[in-house]
DNA sequence: GATGAATGAGACTTCATTCAT
DNA sequence: CATGAATGAAGTCTCATTCAT
């Protein structure tokens, strides 16, 4: 009486296409694969994936979270590992930015952009990028009672802050995709321990609108 | 009867179209628009776009071309109005971060992206990036001699740093979306000032290739 | 370990999904039921159906079959009760009537239609209106010889259009799904008895071919 | 300056493929019919029919609607020439039965069948059917007036019998294809005449519930 | 210059059926 | 007996591109 003949198999296999369904997603984009692409890299029949993902938009779904997943992830991890605040800022954040190879930015990258024209996806974006900011606006506020970092900073803006500064280094490895690796990750430690170091310039100049001479209305052609 | 085909309506009707297509784009992201969808926003019969572009991926490049343009252009043109060096700098990198809507973050990081997986976009990107990092390097270099700013830094990396920061400004607007722009503008203000100010953390700790325990293998699951 | 395969539970589980079968085929129309449909209906996986049933094509064969079995069984069980003869045409053929809903009626015609194109069901459709048409026969001369049928009626024919009669209040249940059952019925009762009663204008006007000025040639545009 | 090149030819085509999907039709059913049969029979390219029809849907519905106006178009055109009342009757319902070709049958019945699962098909049906019995009502009531119909009939509840017994002839068609077609006319002209007869019987005996035991519940197994 | 008809490939998805377990 | 994985064809529909007019 073979019931149920495994559960776990076909978790097994559900991830197995997953996995493939990445590869096309580093290929091509991830709006831009098709279904039998990803079929075909995992070597199923056209059609089969229907056994295991309802429509394509839930696998895309699942690979944006997926891309979001392993920042998180790697954060949760290292703050787990304890270490005094801000090298952990710094430690972590420069690591993040170790990983620089272009096909991880444009991954990112597309989500991103993606979540500006489909609601599924941002909020799949919103929800990590709270996770990641919760983690770390405690590291920031203990920074800032230990005295390491700028007590007038609000917390959760900085966390927020410093997670779009790490999308700068995916953004680094894309506009320049040479420059030497060593480098830019000095300029990102003084990027950020300058940022949340104590006695920074705090910015209080500006109060009234910038002028928008720089970026033009959003969709018409400059 | 005049065969000349009068440069200038032609010019005229082909920046029509891209202006069409630049609008899809805004909706639908690069590589998702579809030519009927321009022809329809254009106005025009399917087919009659052939007479102004080869080939859809043309429009995809000119588009790509003139996303990036909007942001080398509002840069030269802030430069060309002189101002002290580093005033310079923070003035217009943080009014780059106040056309923060997600539309043009999401434009933004369209091109990114897809110039990690076509030469031709990727060269684009090149062109552009190397253009404004020129015109930075050179207002680096002037506040350093005006010791306005660290003389530590390498000018043309500090260029490309001050690039990439500007699409954190982006990054922030699809992830937070909620975030006040006032002092998202400030904080912005904050690392730019900090990260140029002479005696910032040079960062020297870090010379031993970091641990990539943040960001995994690029195409596999996490 | 007994290799014979019970034949009564054979019999019970291949009735359980006919009748799952049925109710999609209610939902559905006789040739759009789907494989899937029916196992998910009837509780099974897919492909154990294919040990009850060779094909599809079966199914929709059993299906077409027990529909028209409906009908002839409960006119047999009725005849079988025994009345006087132009009462139980009355009776029943109105009860038939009775049984209006449009469900019941779309069920018929569908394989009323298909007989058109599937030889299969046209033998079966063929097979269950001689089958009816022979009890109605009978019980049309039964009529004749006590005098409450029109002796210049053939049986045969007079039964054949009985039965298309019957038809007629599906039709109408399809057609004015809005009007009074109760004057629906009245009005069948009329139709029938008028038709059988001795005495009934004979049709002998009109022996010529009738032209053919409604209907036009089946299968073009009107 | 070729602006609109044909609007006339776009319907033109567009009627040449109604035509193939017709044939199609009588081929297949009318849900079963596929958009590739119908592109193939109309000689054109999978995918050009969408120049012309939205849906596959959009195809179905004009095909019903075409359907059955043929019946009323023919119905209207014979009353317009005009006859005494019952005479048009007798003559144009039995004109109608002289159709009977198993596939105009199918049709219909697809039709009618249909109708019952598509909300969009039965308002088809329903605004053709009113359609039809207002114009037979007012027959039926000149009739009343010049004494050749009986004055109990109510005109609008006879007229949509008078369409459903036409219906009967269409399923007699399907269920007895060997009939000789004259007779059946004779039988059919006999149904109409004795059914609009002053003094049938009127069908009073029978108020109470009538015992629904031939039509059973409707979605389950007799 | 401009239209819209036309094509054919390919997109996503469903389905009848088979087979190892 | 029963499951669910697997297949491959076919279904509906979209799209980039070409061409006659």
């Amino acid at each position: 009486m073979a019931r149920t003949i495994d559960p776990v198999r076909h978790a097994a296999k559900r991830l197995e296409i997953l996995e493939a369904a990445n590869r096309c997603f580093c290929r091509s984009g991830l709006r831009s694969i098709s279904v039998s692409e990803i079929c075909a890299e995992a070597g199923i029949g056209p059609g089969h994936l229907y056994h295991y993902f309802d429509c394509k938009d839930d696998i895309i779904e699942e690979l944006a979270k997926s891309r979001l997943d392993t920042s998180r992830d790697a954060l949760d991890s290292a703050l787990a590992r304890g270490s005094p605040a801000i090298e952990i800022l710094v430690d972590e954040v420069t690591a993040l930015a170790a990983g620089n190879r272009a096909t991880t930015a444009a991954l990112l990258f597309d989500v991103l952009a993606d979540s500006a024209r489909n609601e599924s996806t941002a909020r799949i974006v919103r929800e990590c990028h709270a996770g990641m900011a919760d983690s770390l606006c405690a590291v920031v506020r203990q920074g800032q009672v230990d005295g390491e970092v700028d007590r007038c900073l609000d917390p959760r803006q900085a966390a927020s802050m410093l997670i779009s500064l790490v999308d700068s280094a995916q953004s680094l490895a894309l506009r320049d995709p040479g420059m030497d690796r060593q480098q830019a990750l000095q300029m990102f430690d003084r990027v950020i321990r300058s940022f949340l170091a104590p006695g920074g310039s705090s910015a209080t100049t500006r109060q009234e609108d910038l002028p928008n001479h720089f970026v033009p209305a959003p969709c018409s052609q400059g």
